[in-house]
DNA sequence: ACGATATAGTTAGACATCGAACTAATGGAG
DNA sequence: CTCCATTAGTTCGATGTCTAACTATATCGT
């Protein structure tokens, strides 16, 4: 989080990685509210994305690797797919293979409420594509992902 | 929150929005964890922002001006403020000319810690130029900025 | 086979953030 | 001048996130 440009605050002299980072923060806070105003039943961004995750690549993963998946430390996870849990929306089973492991499967509810979601997110994300042009934000993507990759290399997770 | 790219998953068929979203979000976490392990003292990003924002801006502001700036609640900056009062490391005052009003000054101890921040801060913004190139950190802000503006517009506020 | 080490998951405590409800002061409409 | 709507700030309860400490199971080296 960092100054902003508006109602009369230039940070403008700030250094380039001041300024960057800044924009990230504030747009990221800005997006998780917007999202959260349309997604159904008040549901969470964690939530539709673990189960947006879950759709697309497939269930019966390990909550370690859902975790992994989303650069998010276990403990996190636990509280995420316990509410999930606790809203039917998916199922945690034991791992047959492993006694400390469990996996986590999609209920039908589960699949109903991202299908809503997903609805409910495009035009806003349409909207977004249209403001940037798909140009721009295709433009911005290798960059994001090189330094999302290094900050990644740079941390130890729990 | 959504996937990334690495232990095997790709969320790549993902659309554009959905994708830049994603990366958006994990970026902003991975930083801030990176930013808050090299601040002084234990000092959290909110807390420097507003040290930093005072110092480049002038003081002597109301905490809902610099709550605006941040485009965060006013109850968010009641916290921060409260927090670094307490560290000594600002002053708030009534304002004289509104008694409602209040206006947060910068003590010496909070013009020190800023600027042990700034020092701490520095190799690691400078790593991130060096990583990605100013060319394209420089390109990507446009479109940063131009989306930050448009989130903003699109919201109402506490 | 046993014992040390590593791994999966949970729990507890701290923090930032939000929205809603509240208090206090301002300021405009009559 | 008085009353009501607005504005500044705080408080409360909920959520997500992190780190650290803990339990239980696996695995590897000898």
């Amino acid at each position: 989080m960092t100054a902003r440009g508006k109602g009369g605050e230039q940070p403008s002299e700030d250094p380039l990685g001041f300024r960057f980072f800044n924009e990230i923060g504030i747009i990221e806070q800005l997006a998780r509210n917007r999202f959260e105003r349309v997604l159904p039943e008040g549901l969470k961004v964690p939530h539709f994305s673990v189960l947006n995750h879950l759709v697309r690549l497939g269930d019966g993963r390990s909550p370690l690797r859902i975790a992994r998946a989303f650069q998010v430390t276990k403990s996190t996870m636990t509280n995420t797919l316990q509410r999930l849990e606790a809203r039917g929306l998916v199922r945690i089973a034991p791992d047959p293979d492993d006694g400390r492991g469990k996996l986590v499967y999609l209920t039908p509810a589960g699949r109903r409420i991202r299908q809503k979601s997903i609805k409910a997110l495009t035009p806003v994300l349409a909207e977004v594509e249209a403001l940037l042009g798909r140009k721009a934000l295709a433009g911005t993507l290798p960059v994001l992902q090189r330094l999302r990759a290094h900050l990644d290399a740079a941390r130890d997770r729990g």
